[in-house]
RNA sequence: GGACGAGUGGGUGAGUGGCUGAAACCACAUCCCUGCUAAGGAUGCGUAUGGGUAACUGUACCGAGAGUUCGAAUCUCUCCUCGUCCA
């Protein structure tokens, strides 16, 4: 939820921010007419209101002291309809209000670079050079099914498209995978935490996936509880409604959990192999931290899930996502892309995000800040997305022959 | 699945229709006293939002929602959560 005081105050910077973003002027002023209605329609219910109090309380001395009261009960009965009016328009206020605010994404930050989409982003640094073959590299899907690791029909065959199955050492590397992440990121200061897989509706209002992105989620019949698309969301709401101690502060958190996203949207796109599943496990960081630190966080985060990349030997660059690419919570976003010499590209592995406080506003964590309560800031980023890594290493480590060789850090969690 | 009980501020906990946004205690903060390791005193101390330079002040909130009433933490209904007992 974007900061609609601010809006209303420096209207011509906001909707300026916002508008790089593709928000629509028009959509902007009318937000910004509806909190003003909102405004009136609020004062005139607690002008009302406070007359109403007010004789309800001459009501209660009249009655103690014997006095005639039905001219009074008169007047308090004609005002109670006033309310009733008052209420129901301040109603209708407030949801006309929250529907359009909540569809309105974060202000991006001003040294997020303009742009479309993914061609736009602008590299920041590249970590290791990609090795030379003497040989055409060949993509994952084809080493994962000719070493036996991954099997993409029988993964149809139990659930639908996009579900894979691992088989021995494939399922064991991401086992593998899994432990060195959370142990890596524990050694940095991030405490390890395990979460429900299924969220309700407030928890997905909470770091902004709802009420805007419901296509893509996927929901439990009959119930309001949905599946996770990221860790990101129970992790971040483990302190919704809550106000924080200063010395708290910054809560660093690592967990691993599925994901799971119907991937409305995206036919046609990754339909071979495992980079794009509709469940996917992925080690993630969340910081929840004060805004005068959120940034040192942040660079902490995006170290983080680099140099475990590093620790891999991957080469991978970071990017700076520009406004066309960046997420619907993100005030900044630093991408990860590992290299795939079999598809001759870099690919996402991981996406760090500093929210600000547009998360924690609307998930209502603050802390206290001297006598202040202050929305905190709340960011979150994979470390890494599991599969992904996976992929990598198959087609980073393959040799000519089509057999993989294991990353130096791995071979202690696997026994050899 | 059924029966009963409970859900109040950071914590414990009082409060069965107006004098309660809420006693008391603990914790916390500031100040004072004292000085030798632990104690005494004073004051302050919920959240959100509107107005005001400010002092201050309006409104809402006692698990959530709806209702009764001039007036609800307190009465009624529904739901949620937690306990205890039963199947």
């Amino acid at each position: 939820m974007i900061d609609l005081k601010l809006l209303q105050k420096d209207f011509e910077s906001v909707s300026a921010k916002l508008m790089r973003k593709g928000v629509d002027a028009a959509l902007l002023e009318q937000v910004k007419q509806k909190f003003e209605e909102l405004k009136v329609a609020k004062a005139e219910f607690e002008r009302l209101q406070a007359a109403q109090n007010a004789m309800s309380k001459e009501f209660g001395i009249y009655k103690r002291e014997g006095k005639d009261i039905s001219e009074l009960k008169a007047k308090v009965d004609a005002n109670k309809l006033l309310i009733n009016d008052a209420i129901e328009v301040q109603r209708e206020k407030q949801e006309e209000l929250e529907k359009i605010a909540m569809a309105i994404p974060n202000i991006p930050d001003d040294n997020v670079p303009d742009g479309e989409d993914e061609e736009d982003n602008v590299e920041l640094k590249k970590v290791l050079t990609p090795r030379e073959f003497d040989f055409t590299p060949k993509e994952h899907w084809e080493l994962a099914e000719t070493n036996g690791w991954i099997d993409f029909e029988r993964g149809v065959k139990v659930a639908t498209s996009r579900f894979s199955v691992s088989f021995g050492m494939g399922a064991r590397l991401e086992r593998a995978l899994i432990n060195f992440m959370l142990d890596f990121n524990r050694e940095r200061g991030f405490e390890e935490v395990s979460v429900p897989a299924l969220v309700n509706r407030r928890a997905l209002e909470g770091t902004g996936q709802l009420p805007k992105f419901e296509d893509d989620l996927y929901k439990i019949d009959g119930q309001e509880l949905f599946l996770i698309p990221t860790a990101e969301v129970p992790v971040t709401n483990l302190y919704q409604d809550e106000i924080l101690h200063a010395d708290e502060l910054p809560k660093r958190m690592t967990a691993y959990t599925s994901c799971f996203r119907k991937e409305a949207g995206a036919a046609g796109r990754d339909t071979r192999g495992m980079i794009r599943q509709h469940q996917f496990h992925k080690v993630e960081l969340v910081a929840i931290t004060t805004p005068a630190t959120s940034e040192i966080i942040f660079e902490q985060m995006v170290s983080c899930a680099s140099d475990i990349l590093t620790a891999l030997e991957l080469p991978h660059r970071l990017v700076n996502l520009c406004t066309g690419d960046l997420g619907f919570g993100a005030a900044h976003t630093t991408d990860i892309e590992v290299w795939l010499p079999g598809q001759n590209k870099y690919r996402e592995i991981s996406s760090i995000s500093n929210t600000r406080d547009f998360q924690a506003r609307r998930a209502k964590i603050r802390f206290k800040n001297g006598k202040k309560n202050e929305l905190v800031h709340t960011l979150n980023g994979s470390s890494l997305a599991v599969g992904r890594t996976l992929v990598a290493i198959m087609e980073n480590y393959q040799n000519e022959d089509g057999s993989i060789d294991i990353p130096e850090v791995l071979k202690p969690y696997l026994g050899m």
